[in-house]
DNA sequence: TTTATTAATGTTATATTATAACGTATCATT
DNA sequence: AATGATACGTTATAATATAACATTAATAAA
């Protein structure tokens, strides 16, 4: 299993992840000869300094502010789609948002565990899942091509607060 | 697990999952002391008798032929509100649409198998995923509440015609 | 059976999310 | 430099969803 459960859900040199995901992203787009525009690589790295999955809006909000003017709504889906795909970043559905894909180079479940207090969200790989998920689909003789994963629940740390608050 | 794959994704007596449906319907709203007005039973029927989920403002425009009067979003979205709450329904949400659950009384996994080709849709409810998506939560230390599961792909029938058409 | 209370609906307006269409600029190759 | 492909700017609008408040209908209480 892999997952960025614990940086996502605990405090820690948030820097460095944006500097990985970007980095990752650079050499994904010259390997596939695509190119990391200005705008492309502004929106993945404000996806990555955010530590909850944004939306359109609020990418739009944020970029404008960054350049310091106006940006128009197709800007952002245009920069967005194009890095959904390259598998950079995932749509989450259920928010209608995005967010930074930590592993974009494996193979990998597409699943989320969203937290409904804090909103931060963590992204799981797991085997096991896409396994089961695939021979399920062969047994009803579905021709299993893409998933969306989505769990609702609390974080550690929302969890945590929860019980502390319950009992005291 | 518990599907209704083969009945999605095969000619059967439609009339009859409808009926099912709406018994099933009128059962729980007794139980739960809630009112299956002529609204809300429209929308219900309406989701049932088409194969395929439905977004607000298709039902807003069936409901509104059925009825021979406008009908405003609003009416829709709080008849869907209603339907969700109960379990009556579900809503998926890549596809900002709603459809009827089959199994509304049993615990279940919120997997649907949605064709992108002709857009039938089925409910898979397993205890294995369920299990497993517990178990996967439970070492992350989140506090599972609820999932949405969706998975992409031809369904029996137009893996059937693909194959086909590829072969000759 | 009136009255009070709650639940459901009607109606209008508007917020939010996403795309279309078309012109302009930039980049890569010749 | 000329060409073709890719990306971006700009304006308008489509599609999805909610807010707010008036009205009606159903239930409960007096």
């Amino acid at each position: 299993m892999l997952t960025n459960s614990r940086l996502v859900h605990q405090p820690h040199d948030h820097s460095r992840c944006i500097n990985a995901a970007l980095a990752s992203a650079n050499n994904l787009c010259a390997e596939k000869n695509a190119r990391l525009t200005a705008t492309r690589e502004s929106v993945l790295r404000l996806l990555w300094q955010s530590h909850q999955p944004l939306g359109a809006y609020q990418l739009q909000d944020r970029l404008s502010k960054l350049l310091n003017k106006p940006v128009a709504p197709a800007t952002i889906y245009r920069a967005v789609d194009f890095l959904l795909q390259l598998g950079l970043i995932h749509r989450i559905a259920s928010l209608n948002a995005y967010i930074g894909c930590p592993f974009p180079n494996s193979e990998h479940s597409n699943l989320f565990m969203i937290c409904t207090d804090c909103g931060s969200t963590a992204e799981v790989a797991h085997n096991t899942i896409n396994d089961l998920l695939q021979s399920i689909s062969d047994k009803a003789h579905f021709t299993l091509k893409s998933q969306s994963l989505e769990l609702f629940g609390l974080c550690p740390q929302c969890s945590a607060d929860t019980e502390e608050s319950s009992n005291g």
